[in-house]
DNA sequence: CATGAATGAGCTTTCATTCAT
DNA sequence: GATGAATGAAAGCTCATTCAT
């Protein structure tokens, strides 16, 4: 009884307000500000509604964040740019053919970013980097770069292996990042407001766009005068 | 009756610049709009600095457009401008390989709409179409739904005539636009404030892209493995 | 009838709302920037009582103003450095003692800043210039270069004609400088807030700070050992 | 009971530190808070900022005093002390001509009051006396009264003792007063930001002030003519 | 019709003060 | 006592919109 006050230690139940909630907060705030910036853009996000939908005040929220391109900053970082390193390791232990690693790396977009609220950071990056240069130049360094080198790499194995043919690397990679960044675009533009009818289901899309990426339209049999 | 429009006698070949220029009001403001919306996006365009592109005043802007909301539709709305019959009877009178006409049509595209301000509509609707869904709806009608016609009507020329391999036509129509759009998005997003060694040559951009489209990354010789 | 509206004539008495108000607005914005400033010091004053005195709204403040400094900067120059040319040609113009033009100087100052709102000022920058190095800068430039110049060059013409002892310039102009100076600080400080018996009358204290300097503590036949 | 308070035996040497710092928190706190004070003023000096400097958190300091306000009091209050006692005597005890008086007196101020922290105070009470009232009149009893006490009694001695013009002794104060005065408000403002080359040295902006002082500026020969 | 002066709600950010721990 | 997380009232500045002229 004397000194079981250990901060550490208390009936799991307690709310422990303070605290508790301290920890909790940069996440819960990360959450708020990642669900707003999708759906109102960065200028028109407001800061005081990200910390209201934290339930915090307007000035908490600068008490974790310096300021709203900080807060921004930081969505990206854990909701992108945070999840390269695991991505390269994966993909530099995968043993096997690329052609399988090329699925497996876009269906490991679709489900760890496109399937979630981190798809809107890329449809808002592309909507607004005209105009938030320093926020554009940060995109740039922390996740356009290192997602060119992850699929470069990806590419440079391939034709290492004879398993690709050989072709241009800088552009080449647009061919497997296209195909990403519009489905993220249009599930945050068009997708929210078209019919039904209209609806693309994304694993369809990507098993579509990954058969043709990797086999090209033209029937093998002709493919000699494949449209040179 | 006939002519009693003109206040006085004038000299024909005179500009009679206030009528005429009334006239043309509504189109120099919607060029004027045009520009900016393309530049800075809805939220970051102030609809004084259109109507000072426009030599008019802030006030004579709301004359024309009710508000800044409006202004924006009308903008969409004025540019959005029906090429598709041009390009289909040009299509459809083609006669040859299926993959030489995707080429053309995407080089078309490029030096008809990509390299123009046209352009700017595309990426405008990407960015905005959440903020203003009766738009996206006639977006949706007038623009997507003509050129996926005429996307799908190649793909289906191609394939009903054996030179490409069947696929699912309606994620296969996304095939060819994803590359486009994204050209398009970033031409005028990330483009004009990335570095110069980062820079995308359009050109050379749609040229890899066709090609692995038409001809896919895999290796003919080790195609049985597909990555299936 | 007819043609009798042209702008500029108008009944006199009429109160030609608009656009008599947007000439004087800038005065009237000025006017009461400067009690306020001097009332309340620069960073404590917010533009939008200064606007509500000036019985407009906030942003029309920033319509003639581009932000609270470059309001500040021009109450400066409204009040202060705007009169030096005119002092200048004054002095320049003056034939006679020199010791009566320095007489002349300190109760023109009195009459023309130290008895008005603009002694504010002076206090006011001895105050915060530390803390708004811009302002000290613009103040430094446009108010305490011209003013020592003024001084320095009555100092010069009484020693060149040899009426004033030779003393080292630089700090001979604070001679004249800190009594007018403390003038205007203490009015603006302990002045407002202390007992009658201690209040200081301005011709007085200038009187006798004047023959001071002028002529010295020290009695003539003594001189010899003035205290060295 | 007598050493009751001590929680646990420890060694004499040990600093103690908790009890400690408990006596000397609000010294501390005070000291911490002249210098800010002095450095930024009140309005832009922040709370947290004191607390830091003095090793606390701001809640502490909230715990000693209970407002800005009051810790603004407080400061002025424990920094006016009166080295006037010390001043007098020795003065009084001075023999000899009354200008060397003057002289030392000018430099006792300057090495005791104006190169120290204790200049502060002056440039705090000149520039915060509008907006504490009842601080100014503190000041104006224990120092202001007392310094023009000290002054007094020196001119009224070299008037007595024939070596000073009989002038008029409140206004005559002044003439030794206001360049300290200056001296030390330009020191804790324009002084700190100010380029190089228009510093004042304070020895020589002294040995100017008094030299003038005691001599006027007047050459002697023409002195009949005095600027009368 | 056209103007542009005027408005005021709204934005990001700061900071004295409070209070649960 | 001491802490520091939390608050929320300002503050400077912007800009879509109105309306007297």
């Amino acid at each position: 009884m004397l000194s079981a006050k250990s901060p550490s230690k208390r009936c799991p139940t307690e709310p422990l307000k303070r605290e508790r909630r301290k920890d909790a907060r940069p996440g819960e705030l990360l959450a708020a500000a990642l669900d707003l910036f999708v759906e109102k853009g960065f200028a028109l996000t407001r800061v005081e509604e990200v910390a209201k939908r934290a339930g915090v005040s307007k000035g908490t929220l600068f008490l974790y964040f310096s300021s709203k391109e900080e807060l921004f900053k930081a969505v990206v970082r854990a909701n992108i740019s945070g999840k390269y390193p695991e991505w390269t390791a994966e993909f530099e232990a995968f043993e096997g053919n690329t052609a399988v690693i090329l699925r497996r790396a876009m269906s490991m977009w679709w489900s760890s970013v496109g399937d979630t609220q981190a798809s809107g950071i890329t449809k808002l990056m592309m909507s607004e980097a005209g105009n938030f240069p320093e926020l554009a130049a940060f995109y740039q360094q922390e996740v356009v770069e290192p997602g060119h080198a992850l699929i470069r790499s990806i590419l440079k194995r391939g034709m290492d292996r004879g398993e690709f043919r050989v072709i241009d690397l800088k552009y080449g990679v647009y061919t497997v990042l296209a195909p990403l960044i519009f489905l993220a675009m249009w599930k945050h533009s068009l997708g929210i407001c078209c019919p039904a009818s209209h609806q693309i289901v994304p694993e369809e899309f990507l098993a579509t766009q990954i058969d043709t990426i990797l086999n090209g339209l033209v029937e093998p049999a002709g493919k000699s005068g494949g449209g040179t």
